[in-house]
DNA sequence: GTCTATAGTCGGATAGAC
DNA sequence: GTCTATCCGACTATAGAC
């Protein structure tokens, strides 16, 4: 009883639904969004969003167990790595900072590639920003998924790189900072494109985000260390 | 032809819908907010909404110059004496970088006090991260204010601590991060509070965030110097 | 599984008395 | 300036034919 490889028409309906519903989402918002629009968006009847996903609400949960996927699948390998890679070298190694920085590297460049080459990613980071703003359901999916365990992985490089423990307000604070430094300028968008003087958010203005970000921690860490 | 030191009526109704919609708006969003639950919340009938800002957006936009001229009169202390300190130091002079750190926590303190001391503050900072979604007239109501000012700034700042062109993308992109760093923990604060641990966002968190960015600030501001 | 048609609800705006 | 009453459009959900 193997899954079907040639989806049936009620997949094709599923899978349309559920793109229509991120762009349609992301754009307006939960509330703002209608049914209509997205059947419409869809090519697809409105009273089959009752049919597959049992309304609005449930659509809009299944939009986000599909972020979710696709971010864990997309985030998984970097992620895996940087552990396997910290677990290799020894507290006082003395080049211990350049390989949590190769894993700094790795964790930012799988999650700005996501952003960058995924035509959704912008109705991706609309829907998850929105969703800190005032936390449904919608965000447990995501923290419980690529969310949280990208934050954990960043806080293991942290507490490597500094000595700190992993468990210490200081060192969790000190993952979380940088990450706000490149998400910022997805959350902020607007803020950012017109202080910066950019017209869109492409790969040559991630790269350099990247990379500003990547000195950054750079200098932190070597801060961190008591010569 | 003083204003009237009384207010009358008319304008009691004004100030009551005003602080009841920034509330109301921020915890829904302008669409899921009904200007009935609004005119509730404010203690006054539905339909003088329309009549003092012409319907549901004229409000909507009244609340955000509303907040820019707020946020402008506690931030233009920080960030006009930052100016003058700065035009009082020479780019050769050994200290530069100590002035810079001295500005910059002026900045973060005048923007966390905001943010910290105003029971309103949390309804500002979800407005503000909606519109940086999906920016109406109303973001440029606030970029053109207060916000654009403190970017510009801390601009100013990384100019004189780095030698670096205010104009430059290095320079600009350097500003953003150092903003990123306070800002993020507002914008994604479902995320960083429990990441954290934390239950609120109160005045202990909030220098906790202070003191960490300005010593990350410290670190990135050494690192680019050539010794 | 898909479609049409519609029931039932809600929200923004406004006319008009006071 | 304020209030009541109401209009009218838009929306979600669903019943029922195919």
């Amino acid at each position: 009883m193997n899954k079907p490889r040639i989806p049936n028409r009620g997949d094709q309906t599923r899978e349309s639904l559920l793109r229509a519903a991120l762009n349609v989402f992301g754009r307006d918002g939960f509330h703002a969004a209608s049914t209509r629009a997205i059947a419409d968006a869809a090519g697809v009847n409105q009273a089959l969003i009752g049919y597959h996903f049992g309304g609005k609400e449930g659509l809009y949960l299944a939009v986000f167990e599909d972020i979710a996927e696709r971010m864990s699948a997309q985030m998984a390998p970097a992620a895996e790595t940087s552990i396997a890679e910290l677990s290799t070298i020894s507290p006082e190694s003395p080049d211990r900072i350049d390989t949590c920085l190769r894993c700094i590297d790795m964790i930012f460049s799988g999650l700005l590639e996501m952003l960058g080459q995924n035509p959704d990613a912008t109705g991706w980071v609309r829907l998850v920003m929105r969703e800190q703003q005032d936390p449904t359901k919608a965000f447990e999916i995501l923290y419980g998924g690529a969310y949280g365990k990208m934050l954990g992985a960043l806080t293991a490089i942290v507490a490597t790189a500094t000595g700190l423990q992993a468990e210490s307000q200081e060192c969790r604070l000190k993952a979380l900072m940088i990450l706000s430094q490149v998400m910022f300028v997805m959350a902020a968008r607007t803020t950012a494109t017109r202080h910066m003087g950019w017209v869109t958010l492409g790969p040559t203005e991630l790269e350099m985000i990247k990379q500003q970000a990547l000195a950054n921690v750079y200098a932190q860490f070597n801060g961190d260390v008591k010569p």
